[in-house]
DNA sequence: CAGTGGTCTAGACCACATG
DNA sequence: ATGTGGTCTAGACCACTGG
């Protein structure tokens, strides 16, 4: 009685949810069940049928009304979270994600012009401005010992205030012995490249390899861990060559389309 | 009885995996069981305690060697699935994937040249030579009508034998009236436009993004369906601007790394 | 045929966020 | 205190592969 109750309050509140649970599945042999629910939820979001930064109802009701167990419910559930249509957050409901799932980041700009959204504005959000042990590479790069210090600049980007990137750059202390000062009148680091006579340099590689968010990753950028996300590494040099910049970012896989134009 | 025997087997014929299975667990509250497990799966097999290309044991005997339930099991397979490092066979059983699960592709190389391996040959097999409708991207920058014809090539990249990358070409018919016979001569697609008379041509633009394996892509690659991928888009021009091949090829996320390099 | 991985269930406890 | 998602269990049936 209490479970008819629950379920009937759901459907009354997601009636369009509800017509869609109620379609008969195609034999599992065809396409499991799971995989069933996460094309129907995929219809629901795309349709808007459910809003954007709407909550779904609960994982045991959603269950109760595809008429599956709670563990396929969540197989399903759990795919839309990795491709970034559907965000969970624990002790308080999953929710449909905001807007633009994806979007393009073109290589040969800066970050901040390179985001080709349709309206939405960007934000820049500093996690951390200090300094610390250069990476093994990064000190390859600079040509210095592994260990030395070098400045870290730790930043997190949004898109309507929804983040979507992480970047951890380091600079070599040599070039930039007064970055932070510098970073902090300006707030950009062309600025502070500026400050320190570089005019015009350029990008001579960019990387890009698939992982799995860590557990801070997850965290910074809102997103579930273990989903799948890129990590880009680029490398800034100036007009004679030198490296004066070493990045590395990380964005949830299926919401960024790297685009690499080469324009002669 | 029975199953205690079925346990003893298996420790005798891994006592690594026993070994390692039989340590205690970390406070779940530090960190899942399930990723513990995967941990110790990723050391033993980096550390070869089972070798490349050999067969761990039923899911079943993991599960009672690890001390958890087969769900739990799966999931810490399952991930490793998902990052290149096992692969399993239905029916047969789980395999540990052989050799390089991570090698380079050059951006500004034809590919054969660009996989970048210690070792390790390139093979290439073609899977289907032929004309259908063009896509409507490709239509677009042929110049043609969605939906015209155009020549397909899907090809499919191996090393070692191992499927690694699986192509989707498109060129069009105006440029390469005789494109089959000229490529089944020549068996590159280079040599075929130099028999049209191209003989500089560039990439003029590439693009990356996430997904996630159709069941048509992971029977290819002989990966788990829903394994994240890489779909990369390439655009090749002829001297004078005009686009001859539009391609779009799939690999395994885990397994690649992309270098866009600006040499100058 | 037996053994494998793939799917699904019903039920349980936990940590967490909110009112 | 309640409801949420995150984790884990024991047991079951299926489809596939191989001998």
């Amino acid at each position: 009685m209490a479970e008819l109750l629950a379920g009937d309050l759901v459907k009354a509140e997601n009636p369009e949810l509800a017509a869609l649970a109620a379609r008969p599945y195609a034999p599992r042999s065809a396409r499991p069940i799971w995989l069933q629910i996460y094309d129907r939820l995929a219809d629901a979001i795309r349709q808007e049928l459910v809003p954007p930064g709407s909550r779904l109802p609960g994982e045991v009701y959603l269950a109760d009304l595809f008429g599956v167990s709670r563990i396929t419910m969540r197989r399903a559930l759990a795919l839309h979270q990795n491709e970034g249509l559907l965000q969970a957050r624990k002790g308080v409901g999953i929710f449909v994600r905001q807007r633009p799932r994806r979007f393009l980041i073109r290589n040969d700009m800066q970050f901040a012009e390179s985001l080709l959204v349709d309206g939405g504005s960007i934000s820049s959000k500093n996690l951390w401005l200090g300094r610390g042990r250069a990476s093994a590479e990064a000190a390859d790069l600079f040509e210095i010992e592994p260990g030395e210090p070098v400045i870290f600049l730790h930043r997190l980007r949004q898109l309507d205030g929804a983040p979507i990137y992480v970047s951890r750059k380091e600079f070599p202390i040599s070039r930039f012995p007064d970055f932070e000062e510098r970073y902090h009148e300006s707030g950009s680091v062309r600025a502070v490249f500026r400050s320190a006579g570089i005019e015009n340099y350029r990008r001579s590689e960019t990387r890009v390899l698939g992982g799995f968010a860590s557990k801070e990753e997850a965290e910074i950028l809102e997103i579930s861990p273990q989903t799948p996300v890129q990590y880009v590494t680029s490398i800034n040099r100036d007009a004679s060559g030198k490296v004066i910049e070493f990045n590395r970012g990380c964005w949830p896989m299926a919401s960024v389309e790297l685009v690499f134009a080469i324009n002669d």
